[in-house]
This record gives structure tokens, C-alpha cells and sequence, in this order.
DNA sequence: TGACTGTTTATTATCGACTAAAAGATGGGA
DNA sequence: TCCCATCTTTTAGTCGATAATAAACAGTCA
């Protein structure tokens, strides 16, 4: 409890809001300029706000920006282009993403194949400069990544990794099964008139093509499964359910990325599977449905914690 | 855009870790020293620390304080008792509590049974002067409390109170029928040997006292029924299930606080309910149990709505 | 030798400062 | 009258500073 107040006079260094959306805004500015021909308009401050979904303000300093570098020349209410953007007029990719998404993308890739072990504590101050963000920023992702169900607190206030084991996975498919099922319910009861079965053909569709062409375009099925399986969580009309489906599709969708052994062959089945899915929801009958739904979803849990074997022999 | 930059130079004012930790610590040495016998030692501080669960550091911090007001007498490893604390020795309550908990119980009540309106935006920095915290404490318990499904976050990063709806209380209910149907079908396939069933038996008594002397004790209930249903849901080996049962404990407990019409009488069926429904968990009879389950959480659910109309007439 | 205390180091919680961005107010021109 | 641009006010995101707490280390006494 020693006295080590320091002197009260300090220097300010730093922080602030990033402007990563201004120079977001002024990159598609950029591209906007790029396909309209050279002495043209732009249009008004407030169209382009809602045509690029921020405030006006916004658009007011990237537009200033702009007329700084001679890309346009405002007068009055015109602004007229003046020449081509070039390259190296953009603002790096990296500066138009916000803190948080900085964080997001990083951590998941330290937690997913990173060296970090089940049990493991994590260290903020360290995360934080590993990813040259501040602590509060880890902070807060903690925090929201929590609810995941992969950390967890400890009373000191610290997080440990429970680590992405073989019974997280378990638990998991466990949950995404009751949700699902219980879609499956409602889905079958809904109307003729309802939009979900125009969505349920166009993806029916898009199966048959690929399946068609599953050699070549295999690895556009993730993005399918994702669609197909949105679509039957979505005619819950619970927000929990809701909610939950997009940490499957996150978990989902990064083991895809980290799992390509026998893709094409397990695509193929899941192809197949999602078919007969499909088929059992078009003809209404809720037992059949919840059937081919129960047995996808063995496959999918069964996949998953293959993979797993694989890539993380715990 | 304008040039608003401030000097660089500027005083530290506050911003500091609160030290509740140490104030709930040195009031809990004062109910012990208060149990003891003048002229006792106290043990030694790792003793402490394990009992209290707190750091050796905090310990110390609290027993020089103790000593600094002639409370105790440390000589060496001796610490002894020097004379009984009086009520002002202690720390207020209030003083005790860290401040994320704090916002929590005040946020609480604002949501539940303050002026707020479905739609309505959340100021932060009002919150934050209402509540006597900074904005960073509200900006991370609103992240938080987001995955309840109350609030909802728009493009401005601003948020807006989807409010305690009764659509929020019939997909609450739902996900909770769910998830304490499936617990149930793992619960009459544990064996007798589990300690559940020894749980149970005890949980089954309280109820029959409870029942004998409901006029008077009706009101211990709510943590009844909390550690009923709690002991069910644990079963689940779930996390996802038990982490969402505190989002339901928490609603539940806020309700019961706040809806106090026919409260007698409705603990008095739910104790009812309990009874059978335990009967039948004891029973081993899985079809049984479930439809008792079913009967309760749909008395449950219809109460919550009940009580929603009365309480906010939207 | 083993548990205790004194000391040092690491790590987290909380805050206010500051700017980016949104939202609102005001006045002007078609 | 309506849209537009300028100006002002409000609100939110990010940060580093610092004390509180935990954890590790190092002597010390029975």
C-alpha cells in the first residue's frame, strides 16, 4: 500500500475514436468516382449518406478529402469529378475496419489455431499488443466472446480457455438439434402462401446445380449449408434460437476453413443429405422432416468431432 | 473537422480500480472478530485468505487496517483481538459492492419497472450520471446483457430497448420448456445411486414444509422453486442450458419481486405442482415426468404473461 | 522442514480524456 | 415548399493511467 503516486501532470498520448469509417466511406467514394465518367456529379450530400448507409457528416469530410486531393472540385451544390482514382489513392484495407472487428478476426484465429491450450490463462495485456489494439479493447471482446461458452472466468477476474474440446462440440450439437427440430415443426405447419417455400425452392435449386457440378464447385457449399440452415432457424421466430444458430454457423464456418480433409467427398454426402432434407419439408410430413433433419445432424456432429481427432489429437 | 484539438497537457483527476474487495473483506474480519473472544488470535493470513477467498493481499491490506484502529494487536505472527467492533466500524453496504454489479442491479430495475419505453434509445452517459458510474461501466454491461435479447443494437452503435415484451416472454418460455424437457429425460436415467435423487428428497421436503406453513412462509418460495428447477437443469451437462437457466432465474426473481397480486396463491399451485412433478421424476417414469414438466412451465409461462398485463398494459 | 510473514511483480478493474460520427438546428436557394 | 449545405450539439468508441488485487518470490521462525 506503499505511496507511488506519480507526478499529476501527464502528457496525452493517445486514444481516440478511430475514423475507420470515415476512410471506409472515402474508399467507396473512390469507387463510386471510378465508374462514373470524369465531369459528372455526384449528387447531393444527404443521397449519397443513405446511399452508403452513414451520416452526413461523414460524407461531408470524405468529400472534403476528396476536393483536397482534386478527385472532385465542389461548387455550390455540384461536384463535379475530375479525374480517375488511382491505387494508391485508397486508404489501406486494414484502417476501414473498426477496433472490434480487428479483434474478432484475430482472436478467433489465436483461439482456433493458435497455440493456446485447454486450461490455458489469458493474458490481456499480452493479447493487446499481439494485436497492437489496447486492453480494453480484449476487454470488451471477452466479454461478448464469453457467452460462447469457450472461456470462462475465473473469480480473480482473469478468463481461461475451456478450450474448443470434444464435449463443447457434443454440448453444442446437442442444442442445435432441439432448436432445429422444433423449426422443423413450425416449418412444415406454415402456409402454402408463405415466402419460405419460394426461398426453400431457389435453395433446392442451387443444390442440384452444385451437386451437378460438385467437382469444381465444391467449396461453394458452406455457403449453401449456411443458407439452407438460416432459413429453417429463421421460421422459429425466436430470438434465441435465432441467435444460437449464429454461433453454429460460426464454429461451423470456421472448421470449415481449417478442416480440408476429405472436403469434396463430405460435401458430397452432406449434398445428398440436404436433398432428402428438402424433400422431406415439401411434402409436409413433420415426422419424415424431423427424421432427415435428426440424421443430417448426427452426420454434421459426427463430421465435426472427426475433425477434431484430426486437427487437435487432446 | 475543425482544429478543436485541446493542449496536450493535462491533469490526472480520478479513474482507478474501486477497492470494494478490501472493504467487504475488512468487514467480514469484523463479524468474525466480533464472534470470537477478546484476546484471541485470529490465525494466520493464509488461513484467512482461504476462508474468505480472497488474496493474502487483500488480508493484510484489511488486518493493518484493523490494527490502525486498535481493533486487533499484531505482535509477530500473533494477531489478537483487542475490543468488540461497533457499528461504525463497518464499511457502508453499498461501498462493499463492485461496480459492475451495481449496474447491474440498477439496470435491472430501470429495464423492469423504470420509465422505460419499447423503442426507446439508451442514452449512455444518462445512464451513467443515474447510476452514479462511468460510461465505460454501462457500455460493458449493456454488451453483456445484449445476449439477453432485450436490447438491440443499431448501425449508430447506439442502443434501443426492445422491451419486456410478451413476445420475449413466450420465446423465453419456449426455449426453457426445451431445454428443461430434455434435462428431465437425462434426470430419470440417472441412477439411483447419483446424488441427485438424495438433492431431490431434500428439495421434495422443503416442499411439504413449505406446504404445511404456506400462509406464513409463503414468501421463501421463489428460491425454492430457483433451486428446484436449478437442480434439473444442472443435469443437463449442458453449459449452454445452464448458463441459459440464469438468464430465466434472473427474469423469474426480477418477476416475483415485482408482481405481488395473488402471490399466496400462486406459490401455493406451483408448490403443488412441484410435488407431483417431483413425485414423478421419482418415479423414474419419463413420459410421466415430462408431462408434468409440461403442465408446470405452461402454468409457469402463463403466470409471467398474466402478471405482464398487469404490470405494463402495452 | 514446512508453514508463516515480508516484499516484489504481474494482471485486472475502472475511469475520464479525447475525437469520430451521428443527430439536430438554422438559414438559403431553386 | 422542399431540398440542400453549413453550423452546433449530442453520443459513442478507443485509449492509457492508476490503484486494487492476485500471484510469485524470498527470507524467517518454530
Amino acid at each position: 500500500m506503499g505511496a507511488r503516486y506519480a507526478s499529476p501532470i501527464r502528457v496525452w498520448i493517445g486514444a481516440m475514436k478511430t475514423n475507420a469509417i470515415f476512410k471506409r466511406t472515402y474508399n467507396s467514394c473512390l469507387k463510386l468516382l471510378s465508374t462514373e465518367p470524369i465531369g459528372d456529379d455526384l449528387g447531393s450530400e444527404p443521397h449519397l449518406a443513405a446511399r452508403l448507409d452513414v451520416s452526413r457528416t461523414t460524407i461531408r469530410a470524405a468529400l472534403a478529402a476528396l476536393s483536397a486531393r482534386d478527385l472532385i472540385r465542389v461548387n455550390g451544390r455540384e461536384k463535379i469529378i475530375q479525374r480517375r482514382p488511382v491505387p494508391s489513392d485508397y486508404y489501406p484495407e486494414i484502417e476501414t475496419e473498426p477496433v472490434s472487428d480487428i479483434v474478432e478476426k484475430r482472436f478467433m484465429q489465436w483461439i482456433l489455431h493458435g497455440d493456446c491450450k485447454p486450461g490455458q490463462q489469458i493474458n490481456s495485456l499480452e493479447l493487446a499488443r499481439q494485436f497492437g489494439v489496447s486492453t480494453s479493447a480484449i476487454r470488451e471482446y471477452l466479454n461478448g466472446f464469453s457467452q460462447f461458452g469457450l472461456l470462462e472466468r475465473r473469480p480473480s477476474g482473469s478468463w481461461i480457455v475451456k478450450g474448443f474440446t470434444k464435449e463443447f462440440a457434443r454440448e453444442l450439437s446437442e442444442v442445435r438439434e432441439l432448436f432445429e427440430l422444433r423449426s422443423v415443426q413450425r416449418f412444415v405447419e406454415l402456409p402454402d402462401s408463405d415466402a419460405v417455400w419460394g426461398s426453400l425452392d431457389i435453395i433446392n435449386r442451387d443444390h442440384l446445380r452444385l451437386k451437378e457440378d460438385v467437382e469444381k464447385r465444391h467449396a461453394d457449399f458452406p455457403a449453401l449449408d449456411e443458407r439452407f440452415h438460416r432459413l429453417i432457424n429463421n421460421t422459429s421466430r425466436n430470438r434465441f434460437m435465432v441467435n444460437f444458430y449464429a454461433l453454429i454457423s460460426m464454429i461451423f464456418h470456421s472448421h470449415y476453413q481449417l478442416s480440408r480433409v476429405d472436403e469434396k467427398e463430405r460435401h458430397s454426402v452432406a449434398i445428398g443429405e440436404h436433398l432428402a432434407y428438402i424433400a422431406a419439408l415439401q411434402s409436409r410430413d413433420k415426422e419424415l422432416a424431423m427424421a432427415h433433419c435428426r440424421a443430417h445432424l448426427n452426420t454434421a456432429r459426427a463430421t465435426l468431432l472427426r475433425s477434431m481427432d484430426v486437427n487437435a489429437p487432446a
